[in-house]
DNA sequence: GGCCGGTACCTAGCGTTACGATGTACCGGT
DNA sequence: ACCGGTACATCGTAACGCTAGGTACCGGCC
């Protein structure tokens, strides 16, 4: 698949919210989650940043815990203002997914 | 509807490419026609700035086109190139929707 | 004639975001 | 001692959408 760099702008970060609210994880976790979705090229320079962005906006919370295979994790755990965030962001990407299936239509038709 | 900036980064040049498709538009026309749509923020500083990059990307051609109610109109017209890269985006735009699906299931499931 | 609203174009500057590159460091196995 | 995997962080860059402002053509109205 071609680069889909901008098509993740503002994506992104609605999925580490929807990864997130499936109970919490961590920056190298969400990396590999991404890369098995298929958002292959997703790298850690850019996942990390998100995080920080979250914890500032105050829509998650870090709790450390140490690892068996390296140094400890950042686990994030959203709080309701994190899973208020990602509702909000399905139902704008619900209404831009709509607009687009209605161009898409008129190609055909 | 809230900012969808973010979101529209990289889906608006699909939707000018899109509206293109359907025959030769110019830059206020389009502008409406995104309002129509329900992008309702999109204004002529973000439609002028794609018809360039289309234009520079060698995806549309431009004729001058005079008009009854105003200065000319450049009306642009997609090539081939343009409807290759209209397919390509909606190709991309189908992937990255397919994979928010499956990530919104997962939210219910 | 002068003004205003609608039509139609353009640009500079700004903020946000994703990404590549680079660096640090902990750990187990060989 | 070294290497690969785990795990975090940050700087610089590029791309894009948006606000704000500017120019200009036109018809109608006062």
């Amino acid at each position: 698949m071609e680069d889909l760099t901008e098509l993740l702008r503002g994506v992104l970060e609605g999925c580490v919210l929807q990864i997130l609210a499936g109970g919490g994880s961590y920056g190298y976790q969400i990396v590999q989650a991404l890369n098995a979705l298929g958002f292959e090229s997703v790298s850690e320079g850019t996942v990390y940043p998100i995080l920080v962005r979250l914890e500032t906006k105050g829509l998650a919370q870090v709790t450390r815990e140490r690892s068996e295979a390296g140094p400890p994790r950042k686990v994030y755990t959203l709080n309701a203002q994190g899973r208020a965030a990602l509702q909000a962001f399905w139902e704008r990407w619900d209404f831009v997914a709509s607009r687009l299936a209605i161009m898409k239509e008129e190609q055909h038709g």
